[in-house]
RNA sequence: GCCGAAGUGGCGAAAUGGCAGACGCGGAGCACUCAAAAUGCUUUGCCGAGAGGCGUGUGGGUUCGACUCCCACCUUCGGCACCA
């Protein structure tokens, strides 16, 4: 044992004192939040999940740094808080990689977990290790199949045929949402349509309300997050009209938000892979069969890239019919181009192209006529190629010649609506959310197909349905799934009839597992409740969710659905599952994202190494405003690391007992301190971690010149501040901190160590810098009584000599006294 | 193309409409040292010897006063992208 004096006791070694309060935090448990007696208030804080694939990289030491402070703070300010952990661990990396080096994925997703842990003990992530789940145990996933079955009771998990994404990588389907500018989110491959069918969810129900509700979340989620919702649920309003095609007993719905333009439709466009195009053109002439099947191949084939190349000329064929316009009796002939779409609307649209640029563009190719039926100031469509798109009042339309464009599209709906030829209508962007999956690192879907009774869903007795070992399978993707091999998992009798049966051979989705997992912490174990419903009650919604802004569309919309739907089914009282989100920005290196191809990536190990936990954590909550990037070349980890150093040394220096009162402490280093805890607060609640820091900067400056050359070490205002220093520095650097507390004279457990309220008596000032402009510029700055009159204060500024110089000559307009601060004097 | 956000020193950045550049990185200088490292202190927007002037993407506007509010433009980034 060395003695107090000896230098390694005064010397700040970084690993030494992770080495030492490591074992003794596993012991203390400071962040376990499952007492029932414990009466707290309570605050649910929450991390997004990592996925398992590898350690910890430098993204997820910025999201746990973040989330840190949030969950630290709320601890420190007396709140009982919950901030758990899990891996979310089904899902397709686990599986490539699982072929790629022939091992079973389950062993490869274990051992990633247990790293990841064991790196974040090392970073000392205030989490309660108490409610860890992982999704890909059964134990979990099993709620996943109920909560499947819930939907598919209530008629919200649906199986169909269509059209869906396929990635020929990945030999798999994939949502709307994996689809990220026509390539699969996962590989990047081109992503392609086939006729498949497939396990939906239907968000579409919920349209309305995911979009009307994002109102609430107003201020409290960035306004990025809720734009980028708003557009991809994407609501518009219209009508609906129908038009009957001739040698057809039903008329033809098409959707339109632009019905005050019905008078100018000159054609009829329908998606070529619809029904309905595929029965029309069954009633055309055998040439154009033949143009229309070869067509129609054309556009199954071209990928996404292929349909998004810009300024691509318009395609498509005459199908040899005609519709008539339900108001003017007018024959419109029934083209089909790709550029409808079979799943938006009726997959049928009425053009009007002198008043849409689509259907300009698409009419100048096929030489079809353009009518103008609403004069805007803009040019002849037909000349100038450009749609007339903008306000201006109805031509050539009948009963809403003269109307403006809002009035027309009232006046028409209603006018169809009397005729029964169509009513006001709304769509939306969004599709209902394919679900199932052609691979096995998945849940399997609690549903048996028998012959005779169809569709059976699984008992709840017998959940889970597990999933069979990958021993034997062969997990290569090609296209159906590899639990079809499994015969003795697959062949089953029905739960119906008794007879054979198989049970549906599909995956979920593993935004499933993820859209719901916040409420599992609740009570990560039951095997009575996917979540505990009185637990609910006590910790839900989400307080404070924190992660990366790539999950702003697809796991938020997700967990939105699922929160709304287990609010329908009375399963929660909520409507929202998260109440405020924070995004922290990437972590880049050299201006782009770190990747081992670009040769950029910054090893996390590396850092900790080299700087040590408690630097890297600070540096990234220093570097700027967490919602923004990082640039890894532009931060300075080593001047954290001497930072802390320098905070260290102010808590080693103190000589004063502890427990003293700190009243008779030097007046101006209490009031650094008290004005310090005052603003501390507002920005840490704020999310202005980096100015909380400079805050926490300025005080070990305070307190480094008091001991230096000021009131000494022994001065009690010194150990006040020197406490709430190392409470503060807790939030960013937990071992320092800790050290810095054990110096202080305390036992272990600085993070639970409440901060002391800002004395407001302390705050008060009887004195200020009054400012003095003239013309806007600073001119003079002085000290005044804070109960300055405004005559006096006036007085004071027109006697300062300088300010008399840079009025010179000038005369004064006007003066503006807003004592004690400032004097604005204006001249002419 | 449409929608949105952002432009401040050499760099990361701060600033309820009221002292622009807090805090830090980097730089310069000094002290301690035989020396170096470490540490501490001073200094550091630009131009100018100085007085002083100029400065928050550009141009206007509102205001006694604008990084902050309004209009137009430029640039960068993000989202959506044939959604009728």
């Amino acid at each position: 044992m060395s003695d107090a004096t000896s230098p390694v006791e005064n010397e700040y070694d970084v690993f030494g004192i992770q080495d030492k309060w490591l074992p003794v935090w596993d012991d203390l448990r400071p962040f376990a939040s499952g007492n029932p007696t414990d009466k707290r208030p309570k605050k649910y804080v929450l991390d997004m999940f990592p996925y398992p694939s590898g350690d910890l990289h430098m993204g997820h030491a910025e999201a746990y740094a973040l989330g840190d402070v949030v969950a630290r703070y709320w601890v420190q300010k007396g709140f009982n808080v919950l901030h758990p952990i899990g891996w979310d661990a089904f899902g397709l990396p686990a599986e490539n990689a699982a072929i790629k080096r022939n091992l079973d994925p389950r062993g490869w997703t274990y051992e990633n977990i247990e790293q990841q842990r064991s790196s974040m003990r090392r970073y000392a992530c205030s989490f309660d290790w108490d409610r860890v789940i992982r999704t890909c145990d059964p134990i979990y996933y099993r709620w996943n199949q109920w909560l499947f079955l819930e939907f598919y009771n209530k008629g919200l998990a649906y199986r169909k045929n269509s059209m869906v994404n396929w990635c020929p990588s990945c030999q798999t389907v994939l949502a709307n949402e994996q689809v990220v500018g026509g390539l699969c989110e996962r590989c990047d491959s081109a992503v392609t349509k086939k006729a498949l069918t497939q396990w939906f969810f239907k968000v579409t129900e919920y349209a309305d309300r995911l979009l009307d509700d994002l109102d609430t979340l107003e201020g409290n989620w960035p306004a990025k997050v809720l734009t980028m919702q708003r557009n991809w649920i994407g609501r518009s309003y219209g009508a609906e009209v129908q038009f009957e095609v001739e040698g057809r007993s039903e008329p033809v719905t098409v959707y339109t938000t632009r019905p005050d333009t019905l008078f100018g439709a000159t054609f009829m466009v329908v998606a070529p892979d619809s029904e309905l195009a595929t029965e029309l053109v069954a009633g055309a002439e055998a040439g154009i069969q033949a143009e229309f099947a070869n067509y129609l191949d054309i556009v199954k084939a071209s990928n996404d890239i292929e349909r998004l190349s810009t300024e691509r000329e318009k395609t498509g064929i005459f199908l040899g019919r005609y519709a008539v316009n339900p108001v003017n009796g007018e024959r419109l002939p029934v083209w089909t181009a790709d550029y409808v779409l079979s799943d938006y609307g009726t997959g049928a649209i009425m053009a009007v192209p002198a008043h849409d640029q689509r259907d300009l563009d698409f009419a100048r190719t096929m030489n079809l006529p353009v009518r103008v039926v609403l004069e805007t100031e803009a040019g002849d469509p037909a000349v100038t190629g450009e749609a007339a798109t903008g306000e201006g009042v109805l031509v050539n339309s009948g009963p809403l010649n003269g109307l403006h464009k809002a009035d027309a599209i009232a006046k028409i709906t209603e006018i169809l609506n009397q005729d029964g030829k169509g009513k006001a209508a709304k769509n939306f962007r969004l599709r209902d959310w394919l679900i199932s999956r052609q691979r096995y690192w998945g849940t399997p879907i609690p549903i048996i197909h028998c012959d005779k009774c169809g569709e059976v869903p699984v008992a709840q007795d017998q959940l889970p349905v597990e999933l069979p070992s990958a021993e034997g399978l062969d997990l290569q993707p090609k296209g159906t799934s590899p639990l079809g091999a499994a015969s003795d998992w697959v062949n089953v009798a029905c739960p119906n009839c008794g007879g054979a049966a198989l049970r549906d051979t599909d995956t979920m989705d593993t935004f499933v597992d993820s859209s719901w997992y916040f409420l599992r912490y609740l009570s990560p174990t039951s095997t009575e409740f996917a979540f505990d419903p009185q637990a609910a009650k006590d910790w839900a919604p989400v307080d404070q969710y924190v992660g990366g802004v790539t999950h702003a569309i697809l796991h938020l919309l997700y967990a939105r659905f699922f929160t709304k739907v287990l609010k329908d089914l009375g399963h929660v009282d909520f409507n929202e599952p998260f109440t405020r989100l924070l995004n922290q920005g990437m972590v880049l290196m050299n201006g782009s994202a770190m990747s081992k191809s670009r040769g950029n990536l910054v090893r996390l190990s590396d850092q900790l190494d080299e700087h040590g936990v408690d630097a890297i954590r600070l540096t990234m909550a220093f570097a700027g405003p967490p919602e923004d990037d990082i640039d890894w070349a532009d931060v300075s980890p080593a001047g954290s690391a001497k930072f802390l150093a320098r905070a260290w040394r102010v808590a080693n220096d103190v000589t004063s007992a502890k427990d003293v009162d700190f009243a008779s402490g030097n007046k101006d280093v209490r009031k650094a301190v008290h004005l310090f805890l005052r603003e501390f607060s507002a920005n840490i609640e704020n999310f202005k971690f980096n100015v909380g820091v400079a805050k926490i900067m300025e005080l070990v400056n305070v307190l480094r010149k008091a001991i230096d050359s000021g009131c000494g070490p022994a001065d009690v205002a010194v150990r006040e501040g020197a406490q709430e220093l190392a409470k503060a520095l807790s939030l960013f650097a937990p071992y320092t901190a800790e050290d810095m507390w054990s110096k202080l004279g305390f036992g272990p457990g600085v993070a639970l160590a409440e901060f002391a309220k800002a004395d407001e008596s302390l705050l008060v000032e009887n004195s200020i810098v009054a400012i003095v402009q003239v013309d806007g510029k600073l001119r003079d700055k002085f000290e005044v009584a804070i109960e300055i009159s405004a005559d006096d204060l006036q007085a004071l500024a027109l006697a300062s000599e300088a300010v008399q110089k840079a009025i010179g000559e000038k005369t004064i307009a006007n003066v503006i006294v807003r004592q004690p601060k400032l004097v604005s004097i204006a001249t002419k």
